[in-house]
DNA sequence: TTTATTTATCGTTGATAGGCGATAAACGAT
DNA sequence: ATCGTTTATCGCCTATCAACGATAAATAAA
C-alpha cells in the first residue's frame, strides 16, 4: 500500500466522529446511514459527508440497494492498515 | 487511548509528507530537522510546521539540544495506537 | 400517480490546513 | 560582542474541511 493511500485514510481516521463510525461499523457489520444519523448530534448532510469521506479512502464501502445504502469496513483494506502498522519497527 | 487523541495522531499521519516523515524516524532512530529538510522538495519552514504537527500530536517527540531539536518516534504511543488498531475487530 | 422514505448533493459560512518567504530566537564558535 | 547555524514563528495566500439547511434523486408503498 502506497503512501499516498495510506495518508488519505488516516487523513479520513483523522476525525473522531469518523473513528467513532467505523468502530460502530464494526460492531454491527453492516448498517445503513439513518441508523449512524440516530446515534450522532449531527445533521444527516453532515453524516452523508462523512461517510462519503470515509467511502473515499477505501476504508469503508456502501452498497446501494433501492434507497438505502449499506455501509460496511472494508476488512481487506483495514488488514493493510494493520500490515502497515505493525511492520513499522 | 481515547478518541480524541487517537483521532489527532491520525490526522497528523493523514499526510503523505509526515508519514514519510514518521518512516524516516523509524529508520535511523534520531534526527535533526535540518536532515529532513534535505530529503524533502519543501521549504524548512514547511518542514518545521509539519513536524510541529506530528509533536502536537504525541506520535513524535523533540529534544531540544542547543541551537538543534532531535526528533524520534514516540515509540509507546506509536504500540498504543497499533494496539488500537488491532483490536478493530 | 402521488406520497413517504432514504440518501446524496448544492450552496453557504467560518475555521483550519498547507505552502512560502522573511524574520525572530537560541545557541556555539570566533 | 559578533557571526554563523539551526529551528520556530509570523504573516500571507489559496485550498480544503466541517457543519448546516435546502433540495434533488431514487425507490417503495399507497
Amino acid at each position: 500500500m502506497d503512501t499516498e493511500k495510506l495518508s488519505k485514510i488516516f487523513k479520513a481516521l483523522g476525525h473522531p466522529t469518523r473513528i467513532k463510525i467505523v468502530e460502530h461499523l464494526m460492531n454491527i457489520d453492516t448498517c445503513v446511514c439513518g441508523q449512524i444519523v440516530d446515534i450522532f448530534p449531527f445533521s444527516q448532510s453532515t453524516i452523508s459527508q462523512h461517510l462519503k469521506q470515509l467511502k473515499e479512502s477505501g476504508i469503508v464501502c456502501g452498497e446501494v440497494e433501492g434507497p438505502k445504502t449499506y455501509f460496511c469496513v472494508d476488512k481487506q483494506v483495514l488488514n493493510l492498515v494493520k500490515n502497515y502498522i505493525n511492520r513499522l519497527k
